[in-house]
DNA sequence: TTCTATTTGATTGTCGACAATCGATGGCTG
DNA sequence: CAGCCATCGATTGTCGACAATCAAATAGAA
């Protein structure tokens, strides 16, 4: 059922999630040839791939010279995280003024479910991952705006996510995190726009220097 | 000198700037064999030059169906612009911040020309269009941020401008827009984040309802 | 007549080969 | 020996043709 997808589509989808996994190092090359040999098919599907993680700046092609897995600076990141905490802060808090009462019920609910499975002291990485993701996803969903979203997840969240992968072995804060999930929900569920906001701000600086400090101490 | 960028480059900046200036209506399909024949040169180049249209969401390509000129509904305009307004208000308040003093006296000079300009009654155009430009260029420029840079700039700024050659016909508010420009660079030249972001903000909102009029009338 | 199934036409996706360009190696000159 | 230039190899950009897919027009049945 799935293969109505273009050969480049998932040629792109795979190394997509190559990169982000860390499995092609930053600055490593992507040579055409060498990816029609490992992935099949010609060169025009696999440079139609390229160009496509081009769009979504996962890699940087110099004409005449080829491809590049993006090898971001620090100044780069720090970009980045300056406007994903400004975007995701303004998804707060439209979210705050346009979530359905329905879907603030269900964000309560995810909440407790996350609390069960870090009470349990199960799923911890679960947590670190996927329940993460999800709590912001659904945020960015709630602010109804299409722009944003395709911003904050098309474009940002990949990069972020791949400069993760080096970092997150660290001992997160769960706990810590968990309680500011839950006064940013509270936050919306009171309709208070300008206090989700704020709120969205600190847990995504903190996250923010949390990242920083690891960055300093490895290089 | 130029001719040193690959076919589909050109292509690429020919057909964009005939996007944004109306040449090709909104929804008018891309067909590569007509593109072909008008642009010279093979369907790999022009397909390169559609991707890269896709990629600043100027055309929406759908597999197996081609590519059209990309049609916003009055939400997405709207989602757009709620997105900018946030992202250029933050421009201005990184401005404030960390504009170097001799960048902050050029975009003095550059008001007092507009003013100039303006009161000698001539090119009241050229400040509806490049002059305005220039001004939120340059404010851009000094947040120091590549990556907001891009994201307006790259992205936003085409779509918006492409819809504003279709309602920039109504008399613009030169004197209130210049005023309210001297009023920014005051706070960015007073080193007030704050009010700059918040000045922003509000200029902004203001060329934002009058585009919402114009498109409701014209509707 | 209207709805459905089919065929047809055109458009897009893919392929392999050729030409243009860049980086590196080696030789020549000072 | 250092530095510049030419040549070579490899990679990318471009081309034309073929195969797969979709949309529209047509024919047939209820």
């Amino acid at each position: 059922m799935a293969e109505s997808q273009t050969l480049a589509e998932k040629v792109f989808s795979e190394l997509s999630t190559a990169i982000v996994r860390g499995e092609l190092a930053p600055g490593e090359k992507l040579s055409e040839q060498a990816l029609v040999t490992r992935y099949g098919g010609s060169r025009a599907p696999i440079r139609e791939a390229i160009q496509k993680l081009e769009a979504r700046n996962l890699v940087v092609r110099v004409p005449h010279a080829g491809a590049r897995v993006v090898s971001l600076s620090l100044e780069e990141l720090r970009d980045i995280y300056e406007v994903r905490l400004e975007l995701e802060s303004m998804a707060c808090r439209l979210a705050a003024e346009r979530m359905t009462d329905e879907e603030v019920a269900d964000l309560e609910s995810l909440l407790a479910e996350h609390a069960r499975s870090i009470e349990a002291d199960q799923g911890l990485s679960y947590y670190q991952k996927s329940g993460n993701l999800d709590f912001h996803y659904r945020i960015i969903e709630g602010s109804k705006n299409g722009r944003l979203h395709q911003m904050l997840c098309g474009d940002l969240y990949h990069i972020i996510r791949m400069y993760r992968y080096r970092t997150s072995t660290s001992t997160e804060r769960p706990l810590l995190a968990l309680k500011e999930h839950q006064r940013i929900v509270e936050a919306i569920k009171g309709r208070d726009p300008q206090l989700a906001e704020l709120l969205m701000r600190r847990h995504i600086q903190a996250s923010l220097t949390n990242l920083e400090t690891r960055l300093a101490h490895e290089a």
